[in-house]
DNA sequence: CAAACTTCGGAAAACGTTTTCCGAAACCTC
DNA sequence: GAGGTTTCGGAAAACGTTTTCCGAAGTTTG
């Protein structure tokens, strides 16, 4: 009982091997079961840590063994349903076999995104994925990273970089897309508005070329991965007197704001509009309609994360790249 | 142009302290500004950090200062937009003043929750903030944690826990939506069905039973919080042949999902369903129609936190709550 | 039964910092 | 210019582990 006071001194491993009458390298062995022991020796040691309520600090351990078990994902937005949920796939992964995963947001800021490098490298991360905030931009805060530690780019990657990437095919993506709207689209009566989105990503980019090449005569905007700029988008569509056509866009949170603003001012999808995604994001099923979408596979992408991670460190000056292989997923939005 | 190598040793203080021909405790003062030191001397220490790229090792510091400028943040599922917001909002507050937050998805799953709790604690983080799974099955992992470091709880809390928290009152929130759906709920013609969603929560608990105090009569359908169990709970409305009322959830993904199904199976929303959420999370405001909810002070919840964090180490003993007010919505959904 | 292994516990070094303590020099003050 | 105070750099201890090395037993072998 006597913790509930204010018992500040936390318990070392020098408390359990005072309390078990051993020395110190008896009972990290006890715990580590690093080397074989007599088995009432460990049952009086492990007593003693059950106890005392000890608990290892993994401070120390992290910088006797010079590795902490840890890796670091470095995402650029959380609120972005697509990242939390790659987010949540990697995280998963990685428990399942026992390591942690930190997870710090660079909330779309290229100072954040350095700070948290840094942060994950002086914390001694074993490992560091990384979605990049910006294809450019970021390059800076990925090199710093693969300086100290196995790092992974994961969905975007930084231009020119030598570090391995797992992502989807982006171009075979946007190319299910185009074998899509051809079913139906009508070149003249029916004009493909293409509305891109983190034109400074890879991914973004990728999509939008891929687009471009395929429909170079379509009306293109470009703005950021977000609701809000799929809203604004379709507004400047509307005001050029455009009331029907098939919208493609490069990310599934841009179509859902596109959806919404359409439909608020009273253009029915996909009567007037066909609207489609990228991505598939929970919600992409439960907008309304429902939204015709590119299906990323996020369970294939951490896993292959997680298999670089572990191979990673011996072939760590050879770039390798896994690009997984995209899914349509037609719904409402664009019956054909 | 040695680093390019396979230079896997990295520099310390003692390779700076070499390089600058000082000893260690200098370097260490000139990167601390611990102590007054020539100016001159800073000097010199600097270029040779700089001239040697050297980082601090962040594990070292913290084994000697007993700290490491790092809160970590448990979360029950970040697919869930309104937590994936709520930890965005928890992280910006903690990275303006400099200390980073580190996030650990606890998947909904108890075990998880305590494993993340364990490794927080064992990586010395300097406090813990919580949303904990579970108001009951939650108890030991948050009491363990109580123990180590200073820990908050945020938006739920575990019941009997003398533990400070920081949420929104989400009794007076469902007050407004009693008081809101007042305004056009005649008793015998247009039944209340209440939905509720994570009654194993204490955010879920205090608003179903609020609900159900105001509207004791009501059809009560209780579940989890998630799109799926929104879907599933009007399915099951609608095999009771109700054709119209009032649906009032416990969240807006649990709201989100019955719209989905309600529009999906022809009934429209706000004409036969009126339909009403909490949380007030971005797609709200996106679906169509737009989510009548309410809205959470999520920047006042992390401003509470930080604040908290701050000052808690003096009073740690005394259990502190800041129940923040909410505010009403009213959108397409549910008309007046 | 001596010699050569094996087994197993403990002492101590090591990991990379910060910080306490010293002592030398420089600066005052009278 | 002697005594006192301040300034400032360095040596070394400390933080909590793991692990290397030792040496004392116990066990096998010839």
């Amino acid at each position: 009982m006597e913790t509930s006071g204010l018992g500040r001194e936390s318990i070392t491993i020098r408390d359990v091997a005072l309390h078990a009458g051993v020395s110190i390298a008896t009972v990290s062995r006890a715990l580590s079961r690093n080397r074989p022991m007599s088995p009432q020796l460990q049952e009086k040691v492990l007593a003693s840590v059950d106890a005392l309520g000890y608990r290892p600090n993994l401070v120390g351990r992290a910088l006797r063994q010079k590795k902490t078990s840890t890796i670091g994902l470095i995402v650029p937005d959380l609120e972005n349903p697509f990242f939390s949920a790659l987010t949540q796939e990697v995280s998963r992964r990685f428990s399942k076999s026992g390591s942690d995963v930190l997870v710090i947001s660079a909330d779309n800021n290229l100072e954040l995104e350095l700070r948290a490098v840094r942060s994950f490298l002086g914390r001694q991360v074993d490992g560091l994925v990384m979605i990049p905030c910006d294809e450019i931009e970021s390059r800076e805060s990925v090199l710093l990273a693969s300086t100290g530690v196995s790092t992974l780019q994961l969905d975007r990657f930084v231009d020119g970089v030598d570090l391995s990437f797992v992502g989807c095919d982006n171009t075979a993506g946007m190319n299910l897309v185009i074998n899509h709207i051809n079913e139906f689209v009508d070149e003249h009566s029916h004009p493909v508005i293409i509305i891109g989105g983190g034109g400074s990503t890879s991914s973004g980019r990728e999509r939008l070329q891929e687009l471009i090449f395929h429909r170079p005569r379509s009306l293109v905007l470009d703005g950021n991965f977000s609701f809000a700029w799929g809203r604004q988008a379709t507004a400047e569509i509307l005001s050029k007197d455009i009331r029907s056509g098939t919208i493609v866009t490069t990310a599934d949170v841009i179509a859902l704001g596109v959806m919404s603003a359409l439909i608020t001012n009273g253009h029915s999808v996909p009567m007037d509009f066909r609207v489609i995604g990228f991505d598939d994001v929970g919600v992409a099923y439960l907008a309304h309609p429902t939204l015709t979408t590119i299906s990323q596979p996020l369970t294939d992408m951490a896993d292959s994360i997680f298999s670089f991670m572990i191979t990673e460190p011996q072939s760590s000056q050879i770039q390798a790249r896994k690009i997984l292989g995209p899914k349509l997923v037609v719904r409402e939005s664009s019956p054909t």
